[in-house]
Formats: structure tokens, sequence, C-alpha cells
DNA sequence: GCGACAG
DNA sequence: ATCTTGTCGC
């Protein structure tokens, strides 16, 4: 798949913040995306030991959510964690992972956030902007903003508002579990995004997409066939 | 100054 | 994210 790199990743944390800033206002809250046109949705994440990541991506057919294509890439971390600037992390070798991708997929899922972001640039965003295909944050966890509880049932979904602005969706995708924060990575609008995360969260509280490329990128950190290649 | 903080 | 066994709950 194309991704287009448009700027440097070795930065210090003063300048990847700024850099961010700027690039924010590019991102795409749109537009809709018509699910009954998809066929493929892909997935991406990365594992990691000490300053070795294993990033993974993983493409679905949809809506049947078979595995058809997994792609995967080994490659130093050169950044450290810092909460806001994960992307600044990990892009690097998903991108390695994304680009031996062959399939011509219809949207991206990422275990991020995209615009639930202190800038407005989360990881599915800015690596968002790479691509041409909308790409949509999917995050276990909150790292911005305040939300009420969503309803108990599957399908639930409350407001993620941070400074006055609503930046993602809180859903509950199995009744029961602990909600995902769903937010617009790039070149999409908020309401598709949430119906394509329940639509590949049949079974699961994370998308299948999530699932697929975490067990994947766990396998190929231990050596193992990370599989269908 | 204090607390929060994706993966 | 990763380090790790058994264990509480539906």
């Amino acid at each position: 798949m194309r991704v287009e790199v448009t700027h440097p990743f070795d930065l210090t944390p003063a300048e990847a913040r700024r850099l961010q800033g700027e690039l924010a206002p590019r991102v795409e809250k749109g537009p809709p995306l018509d699910l009954s046109g998809v066929r493929y949705v892909a997935g991406a994440d990365v594992s990691t030991q000490g300053d070795e990541g294993y990033a993974t991506v993983v493409v679905l057919t949809f809506p049947g959510l078979e595995v058809v294509e997994v792609k995967g890439y080994e490659a130093r971390l050169e950044f450290p964690y810092v909460p806001g600037l994960l992307a600044f992390r990990e892009i690097p070798p998903v991108v390695g992972a994304l680009r031996a991708i062959e399939t011509e997929v219809d949207a991206v899922i990422f275990d991020a956030h995209g615009l639930a972001h202190p800038r407005r640039l989360g990881l599915a965003s800015q690596l968002g902007l790479f691509l041409d295909v909308p790409s949509i944050g999917c995050a276990k966890s909150l790292l911005v903003g305040k939300y009420e509880e969503p309803g108990v049932e599957k399908g639930s979904r409350s407001e993620l508002v941070h400074r006055g602005e609503v930046v993602g969706q809180v859903v509950r995708t199995r009744k029961g579990v602990s909600p995902v924060f769903v937010s617009v990575g790039n070149r999409i609008d908020a309401q598709s995004a949430v119906e394509l995360v329940l639509a590949c969260s049949p079974k699961y509280r994370l998308p299948e997409t999530t699932r697929q490329a975490h067990n994947a990128a766990n396998r190929l950190r231990r050596g193992e066939e990370p599989g269908l290649f």
C-alpha cells in the first residue's frame, strides 16, 4: 500500500510536539464511509522488547473478517515512549509493514488514538496523513478528555470531550466489557468510524483487525511465523 | 506547583 | 508495551 512519509522522525520531544501542532489542521474529519462498499479492512500493531519493534499489518475481508494477508517489519525503536508522542516511536516500523501490503484496503484501524489527542494528532491521525485511505483510532484506554460511562449494552456510546470539543466516542463493543475509545484518524467521519469498529467487533471487545495484528506481532517477536505472507 | 499520561 | 501464576467471576 502507498505510504508517503512527509516529515522527519529524528526529532526532540519539543520539536515533535511543535510539528504535531502544525500538522493537525491537515486532518480531514470526513467524508462518511459507505460500509456497503468496504471489501478489505486492515489492522496494525507493534510488539516490543527493549528497543526492538515488531510491527505487523493484517488485512481482513469485510464483513466476513477472514485474514487474507499478513506482513511484518522489524526495526529498532529510535524514540522513547512519551505520552502524546507515541507516533514518533511506532510509525517508522508500521510504515515498513504497510508498504509490504499488496491488497487494496478500504480502511485501516490503529490500536491508538486519532483526534482524541492533546494536539488533535494521535498516531492514527499522524500516520493517516501519509495514507490515501481512511484511518481510524481505536484505543483501549484514555489519553485525554472526559466522558460519561456508556450504557452496559453492546453498541452503547457516549461522547469523549476535551477542552470543549468532541474528540471521539467511548464505545461498548460487547455487553459488560470495558469500552474502547474510537476517534477519527483521517479521511473519515466520526459516525462511520464507530460503525466500522462495531462491525469489526462481533465477538470480542477489540476489533478483529486489532486482535489479529496483535497476535501476529507477538508471533513475530517470538521468532515464530507471523503467518500468511 | 500537582496530577494525568495511547502503547 | 512488557514482566508473570494462579485465580475470581460469568
